[in-house]
Order: C-alpha cells, then sequence, then structure tokens
DNA sequence: TAGATTGTTAATCGATTAACAATC
DNA sequence: TAGATTGTTAATCGATTAACAATC
C-alpha cells in the first residue's frame, strides 16, 4: 500500500518555525493565516510553505488561507508534540544545564525528568528544578521510568559510553550534543547536533561576502 | 569568469566532522587517510568524501589516499578557520554563558572577546574568563575593537533589538541562537541555529520506527 | 603486476519551484 | 463578479551516487 509518503527532512525541520509563527498568530486573537502571511513573514517562498502545510494533512480555504488553530494541532500532531516524551539527560556541564533550563520543551513533546553526572559536586542538587542522580543509576532509572529519549551533554570521550548505557538501558532515541559519531544497533534514532557545521556556514558565507566587496 | 564553483551548503556542513577526524588521525601519528576510511568512520559513502574534499581543493594520491596534515590545513583553510574572527556575545543567560564556556572555538577561527548583557547581576563580571559588560557599550566597544561576528543568545524578544545594535554597529556576521527570524540588511550574513528543527526530525523518525515495529 | 584509490563525467534521485485549474 | 489563495501535476534545479579511466 502506498501510504501518502513521509515528509522530506527539510520539511520537517520547517514545521517548528511555522508552528511559532502560528501560535503567535492565535495568541493575536487571528483565525486565519496564508501561506503568503507565513511565507512573507519567514522569507521563504509561497508555494513552498504550501507544500510544507501538505504533508502535515491539513486542508486550506482557497481564498482565506488556513485556519491557525487547527493549523497547530496538525503540526503537533504531525511532529508528535502533543503527547510527551520522557526523557533523561546525561552531562551537566554549561550545555547540559542550559537545555536542563531551557522551558520551550514541554511544547515540544519532551519532558526532562532527570539528569545524571558523574560528579560528586552536582549530585544530589539540582539544575533548574530538574534532579541531578549519579550516572551510575541511570539504566535503573530509565528502566523503572519508562523513558525513550536520552539527550548526551557529556565531553566528547564520554559520549559513546553514555550512549551504549542509554542504549543498553532501553533507551530508543538519542539526542546527540558531543562531537561524535555514535555507534548504535539501527533500530536506534540519533539525531546529532554539531554547532561547528553551522559555524562553518557562517565563516564560508562571511569569506564570500568580503570577496564580494572587494 | 567561471571560477570553481563554491561548496554546496550540506558539504560545507560535513567539513568539520572530516576536520575533527583528520585532527585525531594527525594525533595518533598516521600520515595518510583515505575516503573509504573517513567515509567507514562517519557513516557515509567514499565518493560523498571524494566529491566533498574536491571542493578544498587538495588533491589525493591513488591507493594512499590524502595526506593528513595537507587535509587538515585544506579543510581549515577553505572554511577560513586559519585566522579568528572576533566576535562578541549578547546574552549571559545559561545558553550563552555554555557558548562562552565552548573552547573548541578557538580551533574553528572564532574568538569570543566580550560578552554583553543588561542585567546589573552579571555585568563586571567574567564568564568562563571573559569579561561581560554592559550592553549599552556594545557599540562602542565593537567599533573600538573591529569586531565582525556577533552572537546571539538573548531571549526571543529581544533578538530582533540586539540584531539591529550589531548591524549598527559594523558587525557583518550574525550567528542567532535566538528563535527569531531576523530582519536585517541584504550584505549582513545570519546563520540561525534553532534546536527545535532537531528536535522535530528526531520525533518524527521515533514515530516512524514506533509504527514500523507494531 | 594486481588492486585500491583517486578525479571526473554522467545518471539518478529528491527537493524546490512553476504552472494552472479549482474554489470561495 | 474579480481576484486571492488553494492543491496538484509537471518542470527545474541541485545534490548524491554510479561508472570508469587514470594512477601508483
Amino acid at each position: 500500500m502506498e501510504t501518502s509518503k513521509t515528509a522530506p527532512m527539510p520539511t520537517i525541520r520547517r514545521l517548528p518555525a511555522y508552528l511559532r509563527l502560528l501560535i503567535e498568530y492565535n495568541r493575536a486573537g487571528l483565525e486565519w493565516i496564508s501561506t503568503t502571511a507565513i511565507a512573507a513573514e519567514l522569507d521563504l517562498k509561497p508555494i513552498q510553505v504550501r507544500k510544507d502545510m501538505s504533508f502535515t494533512g491539513i486542508i486550506g480555504k482557497p481564498r482565506k488561507g488556513f485556519e491557525v488553530k487547527e493549523s497547530i494541532s496538525a503540526i503537533e500532531s504531525f511532529l508528535g508534540w502533543q503527547r510527551e516524551s520522557k526523557a533523561v539527560l546525561a552531562g551537566c556541564g554549561a550545555l547540559g544545564s542550559a537545555l536542563l533550563g531551557y522551558r520551550g520543551f514541554t511544547h515540544q513533546g519532551l519532558k526532562i525528568q532527570a539528569a545524571f553526572d558523574q560528579s560528586r559536586e552536582v549530585i544530589g542538587k539540582t539544575i533548574h528544578g530538574i534532579p541531578v542522580l549519579d550516572i551510575a543509576d541511570l539504566k535503573k532509572y530509565v528502566i523503572e521510568n519508562i523513558v525513550t529519549v536520552g539527550i548526551i551533554t557529556v565531553p566528547e570521550q564520554f559520549g559513546q559510553q553514555v550512549a551504549d548505557i542509554m542504549v543498553d538501558s532501553g533507551i530508543t532515541g538519542l539526542w546527540n550534543f558531543s562531537p561524535v559519531k555514535l555507534k548504535v544497533p539501527s533500530n536506534i534514532t540519533v539525531q546529532n547536533e554539531d554547532l561547528s557545521s553551522g559555524l562553518a556556514v557562517l565563516s564560508v558565507r562571511l569569506g564570500e561576502n568580503q570577496n564580494n566587496e572587494l
């Protein structure tokens, strides 16, 4: 059976920006939004926004556009953000702590329930209201609490090790902020975040611009 | 004149990972590396690595591959990472502080010289060795120190305002971590980092896998 | 030599964009 | 009604991959 094809990754990556805008519109009391408006706001082409929206299954109305509230639900549901996934975070350094403090995740289907670290100095404490536990207890915690997502913010050299523990505990989704290519079984979903990629793009584009200005 | 075409963005985004691997190889005392090896390590196809490498201008040797040291220079030079760009960071919250603490930037052509904030509580202090100044003095500082890159880690509602100040000060590259579409003149390079995009991809892929397992 | 690896040209694949009829 | 906007099908564009001769 040929079900509706899964959305292209670039589409998936753009949806959160649409969602943010829709929520703003909703807060402002607006009931309809056109892809023309979304595109203008986000510096995209209307046709692209329309294509993207179509993947979520929502249907618009000629002349009016899309119902704001309905679109919010459609995107949230498409992304699986209406129901929360339980997550744990390993590595309470600067970046880990920053993520623990990010309140937006609650609206993005992610509930960070506990953080883990090696260091005596943070174990037992609380960061932004989230308890920090001994990393030795991670497996037990994950099994008892049916955690599905693991966030990895440990230093590079511990990345693989922590991933192994998480996978071994039954976690199936890894959000990896360490600059290591993790080796995991094929049934595990890994999403890598790599700041250097973005910096590389910035650097190259800055260089190009400088040349153009000569 | 048709100079060598500029590299595709996906290529640029992959180069830092190659660079990291090459540096590891170099540290291990290895002198040559093949694209086959790079690909195996990073879970890519050799042909893709070869194509990517070709954009940096480096030339390999049949049967041996690429000279490690030479490749490091080639990528660093391609990315413009051998000479440092001066940067300032605005917004010393959790994320901003985390970035200030990231030591890797020095090898990636980025020198964060100063941080700026609104809050009396942090102004005058130092975060990871970097002085925090009053955001009111940003313009003066940027002009005096010929800063070219601005890192934006302020809360959403201040993003545009801070970008305006930076652009007004003469900064030409913005690395934007606030989830706002910045409106800036066309000669300004903006690189947006958006955590929600990555989370969206993770969520969707996790959802797909769950379905497959039923 | 044999064979691993390179660099280049061509084919394929997938995402974006254009075109346009349908709708209110 | 006129015209803005939708949804869909087709064309274009750009990145990835395949094919293969050249090299050491």
